[in-house]
This record gives C-alpha cells, sequence and structure tokens, in this order.
DNA sequence: ACGATCATGTAAGATGTTACATGATTAT
DNA sequence: ATAATCATGTAACATCTTACATGATCGT
C-alpha cells in the first residue's frame, strides 16, 4: 500500500472540491476521509510543499487579522489530470486493511480463555459507538436520501456504516458463543 | 497504528503455537494472518534477530540436505510474558485501517460519471473472488463447526467472511443505484 | 538440466508517527 | 487574562516496500 503515496491524490481530491488550507486539510482527515485513511499536519505540510514544487497545486497566501497569514491551495490544470489518472486506475487485488483486534483474537486458543469476555466486550463498547456516531453522520448528512452530487460521499458513509454493522453483528454473536 | 510494532506480537504468537523459521513466518502473511496484516521477509528477518537479542525467542540450527541450515525459532519465557501482556492491552480506539478504493469513490461526484461502472465492477470481481477463497477455506479448515482449540482462528475466519460479505452487498447495491 | 521453491540476508528509499517549536486569533 | 483553536513548520525516529544479492534443495 505504501510506496504508490496515495495522500498526495486525497490532497488533490480534496482541493480539487475547493480551496483548502493545510489545516483545514489536516481536519478532513478527522472526518469523512478518516474512516479509510489518516494523516497528520506533519505529513500534509511537506506534502503540500512537494505537489507545489511539481506545478500540481499553487497556493494564494489570505490574511485574517493583523498579521496571520495562511496559504490556500488550490488544484492546477496537471493536478487535476493526476487526479483523474488515479480515479482511471483500476486495483488490482483487493487490499489486506491491517486490524490488530482480529490478529490478537487469532492468539486465543479456546472459547474458556478469561481475556475474550473483556476483549471482546471492548471491542463491541468501541465499535458500537462508531456505528452510532456513523448513522447520525448519514442521518445529518443525507436527511433526504442521496442527491446529485454527492454521489460517491453518500456510498462512501454507506459503506462505512455496512462495514462497522458487519463488525458489530460478528461481535455480538461471537460473544454469545463464549458465553455458551 | 504504526509504531506500536505489532509485527513483533504477532511474530511471538505464530511462534508460540509451533517452532518455525523465518521462510514459514513469511508464509504466514500470504494465508490466514494475511487478512489483517502483511510484512515482507526483509521486514521479518531484521525482526527475528532483534527479538533474539532482547532474549524474548531462540533459535536452533536445523539441517537439511548437504549444508542447508536453516533457523527454527523457539519463544522464551520473557516472550510469552510480552505476547501475553499484549494479548491483554485493550484498545482505545476502533482502528481507522486504510482502503484506498472508497477514497477514489469519495471524490466521483455524480451518479453518471463514467468512470463509477467499470470501477465498482472490478472491485465486486475482485471481492467476490476473495469471499469464495474465505468460504473454501472455512469450509476445509472448520468442516464440522469449530473444535476446542481453534477457537480464535474460527472467529478470525468468520470475520473475515462477514466482511467480504458486507463488501460484496455493499458493491452489488452501489451497481444497482448506478444502473437506475 | 532446469525450474520452482526453499532459505536467509542487506540496502535504499518511501511512508507514517510522535514530539518539538512557534506564534496569532477568537471566545469566555 | 486565559484557554481553545487556528495556523505552519521541522526533527527524530519507526515502519514498510522494493530491489539487490546469494545459494541450496526438490521434483520432473
Amino acid at each position: 500500500m505504501a510506496q504508490r503515496n496515495v495522500l498526495q491524490y486525497i490532497i488533490l481530491g480534496l482541493l480539487d472540491q475547493r480551496p483548502l488550507t493545510g489545516y483545514e486539510l489536516t481536519k478532513a482527515f478527522d472526518s469523512d476521509i478518516g474512516e479509510f485513511w489518516s494523516a497528520q499536519h506533519s505529513q500534509i505540510y511537506p506534502q503540500l510543499r512537494k505537489l507545489e514544487e511539481a506545478a500540481l497545486i499553487k497556493h494564494e497566501d489570505e490574511i485574517s487579522g493583523e498579521k496571520l497569514t495562511r496559504k490556500r491551495y488550490d488544484v492546477m490544470p496537471a493536478g487535476q489530470v493526476m487526479l483523474n489518472d488515479w480515479l482511471a486506475s483500476d486495483a488490482t487485488e483487493a487490499a489486506p486493511g491491517k486490524d490488530e483486534f482480529p490478529l490478537k483474537l487469532y492468539f486465543i486458543r479456546t472459547a474458556q480463555d478469561r481475556r475474550l469476555g473483556p476483549m471482546l466486550g471492548t471491542q463491541q463498547r468501541l465499535h458500537e459507538q462508531k456505528l452510532i456516531h456513523l448513522r447520525h453522520q448519514m442521518a445529518t448528512k443525507f436527511p433526504e436520501g442521496v442527491g446529485k452530487s454527492d454521489f460517491g460521499h453518500y456510498l462512501v458513509l454507506d459503506y462505512a456504516v455496512r462495514r462497522e454493522t458487519a463488525y458489530c453483528a460478528w461481535l455480538t454473536d461471537a460473544i454469545a458463543r463464549v458465553e455458551a
């Protein structure tokens, strides 16, 4: 997964929607995008510099108050080409995607292991909270179903809800199995 | 996710089941474990050296044929303690888990975009193949349901099947939406 | 004999996280 | 005033991938 520099494409994609600052890009990884990718500002600012050096994006300085300047970045034509190339490139495999919890479970041999209850319980709480949050997002962002200009966003939220629903159902069944 | 050195715990967990060589450990990431974590031999051999330096594992030389020696690693008591600490440590958040495909979708605005059909179709083929493979694994590894000593393995395979099932269902519905 | 697989390692470079560092603006 | 948030950057370090490198064994 690494080595393909997915981050640069995400940045191009977000900037293609509307011009954003590094700070705003960073925040994007805490909400929608955060379900599928993460990145810190320490990774984003250097990447913005590289993209600008490659003339894929440009920035304009904005001033708020007395002297605070922020850089608002925008995609250049070459950047749009690169973004579209990425979108058109097709995947060759269903990505593995790392998840630490199933791994732990893999090393627990018997249903009688005392650690199973707490482990599964904690995960259940975490994922049910996440599911509630996602359903809430769905309800607030798409109260009347999917519109004309947000199709991808809708599909992706739908995916996240389904993924967490399946995760929770699995945990519930696993807990039932342990108790039986 | 990084910085916690999950790889070392996976190695300890695998070696705790039975002694393995670096080569065998590497292969483990192509089958069961591969659904949740990946690692190349270039990462595994150095990690084995570090674990041995820390006296968490040890190895014995095995000879096959004339002169080919392989190192078969085994967990030491200190390694078992560390493995158990990891298993007992509880997660503080539901991990994000990176997945490139939903991300691409996020940047597609309308259901009329010509790229949607091929993109979703490719993913559907990949994930349905994966699901078939996982179901086959389930049928061969647990033909009579879960046994006494493989509970974790069963749970984890069950999870993988459910995850792919949900993924496929989502793709099918998404494709139906695009065609409508 | 030859190709597939077994077997182990290193090197270079990309990606990602945590911590360090600084300062401005806004709301209370 | 002061705390929260806005805003941008760098440094050190850990993780991960790709490629380089070598040689043995097994099946046909």
